[in-house]
DNA sequence: ACAAAAGTGTTCCAGTTACACCCATGC
DNA sequence: GCATGGGTGTAACTGGAACACTTTTGT
């Protein structure tokens, strides 16, 4: 590839990449202790190269013609944990040129991930991935904390359609899981009586008909996330949400298709 | 530039590009007339090359390097018509390899814009462009339909807050104007008194102190819209806001600043 | 029996809806 | 005066917030 000067550079057009921002529900950090019990977690990989070696970054990678945002996306996000996405939704795209930083010009299609709490416990550790509570980020690359400000913002606003809550505990659960997952994210106290007639009022929530004990009392019945048709607003009424999650052939290589890691992502409204 | 055979290009990154729906509030049109009086209007292009050759696209451009996405959206705008955009904000990102239909594969990151109802004026015509009411669209290239459903349901959801409603009538409008606006895209009939009552109690509102007179009957005052710093929610508490609205250097061509032109894109809250 | 959390009932309040009514202006 | 839209008043309805209360379990 020839680029002559400088000016002819700046007319290119810039790289592209995706970056996901992935939150899994965690348990308190300890330096920085909240009202509830449970925190955000987020992955962040350590570059190796300059510009910022060194600091920590959204995970993230390039975008290759014949494959999906979507697919670029969960590539990404299985370049950093196991753990299999139970929501991923594109957040925005930013593209300023001065975000580069002394990088080369890039575009970056920002998407977010929820992941399930039960499967939160292998939070393997690389050597250059780890997990950081939300409220104790280490320093970032480029302008990954402003995404990541925007990502955290948007599950706080997303937080009361009940699909996004019950992407981050597990499938099965109880309402006062699900109350301190409310809690956990927007920092309110909840009344748990208001919540848990919302909750069942929205007939979003299905009775599993059996019951967990959570401490050392009473049992609580629990429930499972049931979509039901009568889901209006919120998402646009045409393609856009079966299209966003195809089913994802998840490998750059030839032929291997493992779509069965994907079961979480069919389209839930 | 040397792409060797068909699966090196694949694994190239795609092209990337910016499109911009514009909407403006116009008369309801005549073969398809609504409950309300006005319609959005949306101008479009004719393709003059292959694929959808002579079909009705969405005005864009591909992106340098040295601009930012809003730059490239601003220029396409330009591209298309003179009215200068009171609204712009980011849409979403399309990047499924099906949808470029045999053409090369295209990254397109969409914006929206709203441009006031007193400017539609000059709904200036050119060979290649041409204004569409939203209820009576031509057949579109790519997936552009889409695009434009995804657009106007976006719109429909976020007209509730009053800034984007006062932008798509003129600076100085009366109530009975905005409620109009209301009706067009929702499509709903919305009673008057209680408009104006919400509007009036958002505190956005300033009056004018001068009247106009619509029809042939006692004037009506005129508002102004007036942000105020209460304005909490909807937008993530942080720069992002400023970044998206950065002035903007609209001419391509080297040295060319037009700043005057973006007054209306100062950040409005 | 007692503690602790699960789960239910009930009141209060604010914001919205529906609709009746008065006001200002042109003809 | 009267027609027409501008503008105000108000009662009924609705959903959420607050909090007292009952139930079920383990020890």
């Amino acid at each position: 590839m020839n680029m002559g000067n400088v000016s002819e550079r700046r007319a290119q057009p810039p790289a592209i990449g995706v970056s996901v921002v992935i939150l899994a529900l965690g348990p308190a950090s300890a330096e920085h202790p909240t009202s509830a019990n449970s925190t955000l977690w987020i992955p962040l990989v350590r570059r190796i190269r300059q510009p910022f070696l060194g600091d920590w970054a959204l995970p993230g990678g390039g975008l290759r013609a014949d494959h999906s945002l979507e697919q670029a996306a969960y590539a990404a996000l299985e370049s950093t944990t196991d753990l299999h996405p139970r929501y991923l939704e594109q957040l925005y795209t930013f593209g300023d040129p001065s975000r580069s930083h002394g990088g080369l010009p890039m575009v970056s299609i920002v998407y977010w991930a929820l992941v399930g709490q039960a499967e939160t416990k292998d939070f393997a550790e690389a050597d250059n991935v780890r997990w950081f509570p939300e409220n104790d980020l280490p320093a970032l690359a480029f302008d990954h904390r402003t995404i990541i400000d925007y990502a955290l913002w948007r599950l706080r606003t997303k937080i009361e359609y009940p699909d996004v809550a019950t992407k981050l505990v597990g499938d099965e659960f109880t309402l006062a899981q699900l109350h301190g997952v409310y809690e956990a994210i927007t920092g309110q106290p909840i009344d748990l009586a208001n919540f848990r007639r919302k909750m069942l009022a929205s007939g979003q929530l299905e009775p599993t008909g059996r019951k967990r004990r959570e401490g050392r009392h009473r049992p609580a019945a629990t429930y499972r996330y049931a979509p039901g048709p009568e889901s209006t607003g919120d998402w646009p009424p045409f393609v856009k949400r079966q299209e966003a999650f195809q089913p994802i052939e998840v490998a750059p290589s030839t032929d291997s298709h493992d779509n069965s890691a994907l079961a979480a992502l069919v389209p839930s409204r």
